[in-house]
DNA sequence: CCTCAGGTACGAAGTTCGTCGTACCTTCAG
DNA sequence: CTGAAGGTACGACGAACTTCGTACCTGAGG
């Protein structure tokens, strides 16, 4: 069950709501801006964010935001690629992406 | 007291994560959707949205809207003017009203 | 083989959120 | 003054969310 299912990501399918729920964590959206300031679609692991949380809480925050539809899941088994999905998101909410990295940029200084 | 009071908005201090959790309900989407439709900035009331819910869950939802700074409350005591902020959150926010209001359009086909 | 590290599944504890009931306040109409 | 309508404050209940503990699975390396 690598990812024959064609379920399993909602990049589709998501409504707003679901998008800001997603983005409601501080957490999540420091993925996100993180993913959005890269400028590349290189793919990153789970822990090269540095997330001070536990492993299985990170397990459900990546989980939310694939079901979102701002992430790709790649499961190797043993690692986990993790990816943005920004074609869609630009796509779909346009400027969204600014927004968080504006507000990191902000937050950061 | 009409609106002397400089305090009660938080317009200044409002973080995306704030902005995020006000716009997950359906319900405040709704409002900041209608309003950033119309246009123009004139002033509504509470019950001018068709909410299905009570008077005190208005009263919350409102709340959160205000406290997000994404709308203005204009209290006459007896009644309650809604106005959007749009100046403000196109200046935070670049992007987002058109991002409600591009959901609403959909929604509403 | 066994061990280790990364990830997941299930469940529990604590917190937040949406909703409403009851009671109270404010303004307008009579 | 009295009543009606809109709004608010406080409290409560159920649902959802965040977090973690425990147990289990997967792949790499000795």
């Amino acid at each position: 069950m690598t990812g024959p299912g064609p379920a399993g990501d909602d990049a589709g399918n998501t409504d707003l709501g679901t998008v800001f729920r997603a983005l409601t964590d501080e957490h999540r959206r420091t993925v996100i801006a993180e993913l959005a300031a890269d400028g590349s679609d290189r793919e990153r692991t789970c822990n090269s964010f540095d997330l001070p949380v536990s492993k299985q809480t990170q397990t459900h925050h990546f989980r939310v935001l694939r079901e979102a539809g701002l992430i790709h899941e790649i499961n190797y088994g043993n690692r986990k690629g993790i990816r943005l999905r920004r074609t869609e998101i630009d796509r779909r909410l346009p400027g969204l992406l600014d927004l968080l990295i504006a507000e990191r940029r902000d937050t950061g200084s």
